[in-house]
DNA sequence: ACCATTGCCGAAACCGGTTTCGGAGCTTTT
DNA sequence: AAAAGCTCCGAAACCGGTTTCGGCAATGGT
């Protein structure tokens, strides 16, 4: 409505495309297609441009390439912020990886938030109609995921933290979690356990499968026998995680040793020790996954597993610009592993 | 330099500026008028205009927009992640609520992060030279903030979060956490206590010595005699704040409750009372401040004051809109108050 | 020596908006 | 009834880039 706006920032005009041209004494066309590495530009004329943009310190606006082009350099990350809130103190550092890896390329990373899965969805479309992003993360990953079938459906460019059921069309960065939980099985085992309980997490989200065939790998392998008694309810917080461990606990043939899917829910344990007198790396052995830092709060801390967030940000944000700029989506997928930290919550089995 | 980039998106084309002209029989330089209230255009046109204009489904592109009027209807967040990282647990919240305010009238959200003072400057120059957000939130305020230093000079819109030392030009939302502190030492008193210990916060930001003057204030308040010993060095997490409580329960005369200024330093405390036996609530009264979910997991709970993060990042979001907008930034200034959760970790003062 | 390429760049259209300017038509004033 | 003033809109320039098209000059082939 006002129309009076008083004008900003007069201080330095921005070097525009303009400008460069007239200083080399070109037109601003030849100018941006040098830029563009064009191949009808010779050589000469390309590094002479090139110089003398660095030398100006030249840097095209996005949003006045976007108009044309219709590609702002933004990626888009739309977190759903609800329910179990077991990825909050992963946020600061996942954005951290993200935003090093878009600004080192001069990309910008747009942030939204949403509540449900319509949500969601409608955010989605909506960064995207109005060029807000070239591109989204889509992080915690179900196994049926309404995100990559929108997505997929509009041609739209994304990655996911987390692999998924259909996996046609996807790029991917994940960590191994199944190899970690299979590992944590082993080295119990290692150490003489032989009833290891498990208590899975959220349903529906791949990672839950996949740690749970981790354990049920582990188990195999270790050649002991399978009982489904020791699975148990799905926990993500201390409450149902304690829950779980009191059910472990009161079997016939209780457990020595109990892995968690979530680091969160192994809180529980804690609780469930000191009511029953258990002691915590002797009595019962604890191992999770996740690497919350409250792992140390507690004596002794948490054994766990550690995701790099960070670095998973990172690269989650370089596949997605690749893909983007026009590479195969199939071919951008990459796996990394967990790092195991003992804090000393698991140990020996008890003699019986 | 791939030339050949495929079209992406040919499905329906977005409605332009154009084909809404079209439709009425205007000028796209009438539409565009009549869409942003100038007074050339007459009532029953601009009416006529906006009708269509919801009807046919037309938004603007903000880059497009951007091109000319040079503002892109974004805000930026410089997030700084490295030392303590006591926020941590509040960034998805806050980003919630950043995200809520703004996609409500259509804005976004840029977010980047940043390792340094000078980096995060850098990053704030970058943004705003790049036209990626009109203006920048500032969270975690320093007495001394080069950021605002910064900004103020290149006239760049920004709000606080937190209050500053030299607050010309500033608009901020603030908790009054120095009533909060202050309520902590009423309520303790109240209970009996008259030796209260207090354990400050990160030196150099606004919030420490807000709290501080709480704790004088209370103290003051109460009639109680103002003693230096009861003050300890800063803490910011669990070792330091153990450290802390250490110091205040080996004095000659002990404090029987502490006062802490972050949730995580009040931690350490836990560790101090199980090492030396005392029972949180009843020999030791805990009270801190910030909310952090983590003050559940112990037994008993920490009684703290809760801060609304989620609403503190939709009103700075509304403030800094309303600035860019035009508003006067030191009448956009709003304060708040934290909320009490008593979770049991204070009680009365142990008789002697 | 002539013609067909090729290499390289200028000119101009274009992207989707905003903003300035001028003038047609109507009303008001004198 | 003419001059002056308003109201309201069209025309066109503009923002900062990208992309298409055409043509000039140098090169290559025969």
């Amino acid at each position: 409505m006002q129309l009076t706006r008083e004008n900003r920032r007069p201080r330095d005009r921005r070097v525009t495309i303009q400008d460069l041209a007239e200083a080399l004494n070109l037109t601003k066309g030849t100018v941006s297609r040098a830029l563009n590495g064009y191949p009808d530009i010779s050589e000469v004329t390309r590094l002479r441009v090139r110089k003398a943009a660095a030398q100006m310190d030249y840097r095209p606006l996005s949003h006045a390439q976007a108009i044309r082009t219709g590609q702002v350099r933004s990626i888009g990350l739309v977190l759903q912020v609800n329910e179990h809130d077991g990825h909050r103190p992963f946020v600061a550092d996942f954005l951290a990886g993200l935003s090093e890896a878009v600004s080192r390329r001069d990309w910008t990373l747009t942030v939204a938030t949403a509540e449900s899965d319509e949500a969601t969805l409608a955010l989605l479309a909506k960064l995207s109609d109005e060029r807000k992003a070239d591109g989204f993360i889509l992080p915690r990953t179900k196994v049926d995921d309404p995100r990559i079938t929108f997505l997929r459906d509009e041609k739209i460019p994304f990655v996911l933290y987390g692999r998924t059921g259909n996996e046609e069309g996807c790029s991917w960065y994940d960590i191994e979690s199944e190899l970690a939980i299979q590992d944590a099985v082993q080295r119990l085992t290692a150490l003489g356990h032989t009833r290891i309980g498990f208590v899975p997490g959220a349903p529906g989200y791949t990672y839950a499968d996949l740690r749970l065939r981790g354990y049920k790998d582990g188990i195999r392998i270790a050649g002991l026998e399978r009982d489904n008694n020791l699975i148990t309810a799905p926990a993500l917080n201390q409450k149902d995680g304690a829950e779980a461990a009191r059910a472990l606990l009161s079997l016939s043939d209780p457990v020595t040793a109990i892995v968690y899917s979530v680091d969160r829910a192994a809180f529980g344990a804690y609780t469930v020790a000191q009511e029953q007198g258990l002691k915590i790396g002797k009595d019962l052995s604890l191992i999770a996954y996740d690497g919350v830092p409250e792992g140390t709060l507690f004596e002794p801390g948490l054994s766990t597993f550690q995701v790099g967030t960070r670095k998973a940000g990172e690269q989650l944000a370089d596949l997605l610009i690749q893909q983007i700029q026009g590479a195969e989506p199939e071919k951008l997928r990459a796996l990394a592993r967990a790092k195991f930290l003992d804090r000393g919550s698991h140990g020996p089995a008890p003699k019986t």
